[in-house]
Order: structure tokens, then C-alpha cells, then sequence
DNA sequence: ATCCTCCCCTTGCATTGCGAGGGGAGTTCA
DNA sequence: TGAACTCCCCTCGCAATGCAAGGGGAGGAT
């Protein structure tokens, strides 16, 4: 927790909120940014107001669904689950991500694969 | 080349630039964008729409300077280099980079480093 | 002359991350 | 009992960015 909190790249919301989604059990929307800044150690943080509007437009995409039930802590809360399209979804944006990731070290590198 | 290319995230070309004309020598636009094509293999394509912008912005910013002078083709072209804000910004964003791939990687893998 | 390639530019649109602001309901503790 | 805090949800408006589309000019080749 020392360095800063890394500025997300538009783009890199819905993957995570997938990754997250595809984990395990239905998660609601605070549990999904806790795990992600847990995951990454920190580094990405998802902010409430980046996170639900994501939340909402996945839904009329149909990545995701939406279940209104009550939270570890006794809340109300709304868990999210992946739909078939989600899943193929995550799975298509973690390839890309990948090919995305390996094509800018290696223009970071200058030409050289680091 | 058989695969499309990819969507640049948002926040990814700036660094792109950087990284292209701290590979030597100061290069004009339409040769950054060959330069990217060509280093990640075909992966990443810079449209001119993204491109000239992106680089006037970083003009504004104080990252490049730019000149023109004649191509390699004989043709009329605006050569940009790399300042020192420019030089400290690539090495700053690569760190970031770095840490950002690494993290969404690490969510990707559901906590584990694939 | 015609066409192709190289090289530059701008406008408008859609999308997205985010700060700010707002609310309600359970828990804890004085 | 009431205050304070945490958990959990939401929306609005702004700023930034990638990109398609459209436009132009000048050198080289046919």
C-alpha cells in the first residue's frame, strides 16, 4: 500500500468485473471491488462510481445477472452472476488482454520480447 | 496477421509514442505508426485519427517537440522528438505499465500469476 | 495525365473512468 | 436511546480518449 493507486485504462473494467464474477459463487458489487483490490494487491482500485455504471450496462449487455439478496454482514445487497455470454466474454478478453499486454512490452522494450 | 487487431485502451497510446521515438532517432507520424505496427507484430494499429492528436497533445504537454524536414521518401514531413519531460514520462509510464499489466494479470488468473 | 503512395490535418461521436453527492439500513457504543 | 460508523446502493456531469470519416497536397510511377 505504499505506492499510488494505478489510474485504470478505459477498457479494463468490464474484464475485471468478469475475472472477479468468474471466481466462484455471485458476488455483490462492494465484495467486487474488495476482491479486486485485493487481487492486485492493491494497485487497481475500483471506485463506487466507476463500478455500478459498469455494473449496470454489463447487465443490458447481458454478461451479467442481477439478484437482489442480503450481504455476509446482514445488508441488502445485489449479487451478480455471469450469464454464458459473460463467460465467453471473459474468456475472449483474457486472451486479448494478453496479446494486448505482450504487444506493448514489446514495443516498450523497443523491439526486444522482455 | 491473421488476427484482428486489437482495440487500444484508453491511455495506452501516449506511452506507445514515447516508447516509439525513445528508439533512436526523431521520427515523423506515419513512421511512429509503421514503427507500433511493426514492433508488436502487426497486434497494434495506430489510426491516424488517434495518432495526430495524440501527438499535438503531447506537443501542448511539453513531452515532443516537433520539425519538419523532408522523409526518407522525399517527402514533406513534421519530425517529433522526445523532451526530458518526454524521456521521464516514458520511464515513469513503463514502470506503471508494468505494475498495471501485472495486476490485471493477477486478477485475470483468479490470484494466480499465469 | 492518371493513379498510387506517403504524409498531414480536423470534426464529431461514443465510450469510459471518476469525483462528488445522496440515501438507507444494520451495528456498535456511549 | 441516540450518535457514529460501516456496508451497500445509486446518479449526474465532467474530462479524456480512441476512432471513423472526410479532406488535402505533393512526389513517383505508368
Amino acid at each position: 500500500m505504499t505506492e499510488t493507486n494505478l489510474a485504470l485504462l478505459k477498457g479494463t473494467v468490464d474484464l475485471l468485473v468478469l475475472a472477479a464474477l468468474d471466481a466462484g459463487a455471485p458476488m455483490h458489487g462492494y465484495a467486487i471491488a474488495e476482491w479486486i483490490g485485493s487481487v492486485t494487491g492493491g494497485a487497481l482500485l475500483l471506485e463506487e462510481g466507476t463500478l455500478y455504471p459498469a455494473l449496470h450496462r454489463m447487465r443490458r449487455q447481458g454478461l451479467i445477472t442481477s439478484e437482489w439478496g442480503t450481504s455476509e454482514n446482514n445488508r441488502r445487497a445485489k449479487f451478480y452472476s455471469l450469464t454464458d455470454a459473460g463467460r465467453e466474454k471473459h474468456a475472449r478478453g483474457s486472451e486479448d488482454w494478453t496479446r494486448y499486454a505482450s504487444a506493448v512490452s514489446a514495443a516498450l522494450g523497443g523491439g526486444r520480447t522482455a
